[in-house]
DNA sequence: TGTACATCAGTGAACGCGCGTTCACTGATGTAC
DNA sequence: TGTACATCAGTGAACGCGCGTTCACTGATGTAC
């Protein structure tokens, strides 16, 4: 049944983010395309009028998932408040609604080109983000922090002893708020 | 055709090191068991009589690969030395014979519970190489430094900018040599 | 030590299943008049 | 505005393929005597 235009997009739209979702809870490989359909309310045959197959899904949706939010204009950066967010128990236990950086990092490097290339451009954008953070500092303490929040993160969330867990997180806060 | 007993462990020692090699290549789904098998030199259809599954073989492979090397005795902790190793180009663009906390780790999360175990132990023994490596810091700080070592590397492999992945590397040894 | 037989590691064909993808069809939307 | 028809987003069955796993078989090893 034909559907109006703005349902389609409507549709488009709930695709990538059901997408973004159960790549970041699943990782890429772990979900199917009739997965993302069902979970965006519609069913698997539909798929290709949206999407040139689920590695164009995979692309599209990672670059949604890590373009960054309009930071509400006016408030400052707060670099402590976004580590303390980064390397919470709630980030570390709901990836889905994560980072896609520490969900994903492993499993992107083996991703076709398309998807590499969305992860580099997320990777870039938290640097912006990370450099405004904090001004005092040069790019490289960037990138350096955004190597620790990910790799705390992406431990923390594998390692199956839960205080072993929270003490990656703790260390990566005392790594970050010493410095 | 049946072979000699020791024929049976050094196949067996194949198989594992075979796997070790391609699951931190290729990630623990792109693997399949016919190519592990390969790669030991052997047919598929011999898997089961070493192994109970596929998973089965993901948890000993990861075991194996993640066991702390045999330290050479007398050899001191040379924690510049190892930073530097860690944080190499060879190292990120060998994943197959580096560290697999960094070659699985978004992947290991979602794994089932003997994966995660091996895991586990893995970072414990990294843990304990790295406070040796650092007797003047404390536990925390060496959870922070593993965590950085493992991000970097991480994003080094993911990224798609050759530039931008140096810069990543390089980032990181700063942020642990100034410590 | 030599021999006969039982064992069993490895082989390769086959099975079942799930997945990505395709396609004929449906019926509501969009449009020409 | 109303009507007839063309369009096309979504449906669900089907296809092809690859994978994990099983199994009957082979033939060399291991062992009992």
């Amino acid at each position: 049944m034909r559907v109006t235009r703005e349902q389609v997009q409507e549709n488009r739209r709930r695709i990538l983010e059901a997408a973004g979702r159960l790549f970041r809870e699943k990782g890429f490989a772990a979900v199917t395309v009739a997965e993302v359909m069902e979970a965006a309310g519609l069913t698997h045959g539909g798929f290709y009028g949206h999407f040139a197959s689920k590695e164009d899904l995979a692309a599209q949706a990672l670059a949604q998932a890590l373009a960054p939010a309009p930071r509400e204009p006016g408030k400052a950066q707060d670099l402590a408040g976004f580590v303390a967010a980064y390397l919470s128990a709630s980030h570390r236990d709901r990836p889905g609604s994560g980072c896609a950086l520490a969900a994903l990092g492993s499993e992107a490097a083996r991703q076709p080109a398309p998807v590499r290339r969305a992860f580099t451009e997320g990777v870039e954008a938290r640097l912006a983000r990370m450099q405004e953070a904090m001004p005092d500092r040069d790019r490289a303490a960037a990138l350096a922090a955004i190597s620790q929040l990910v790799g705390a993160v992406m431990l923390a969330r594998a390692v199956d002893d839960p205080a072993l867990s929270d003490e990656i997180l703790a260390a990566g806060r005392g790594a970050l708020t010493e410095a």
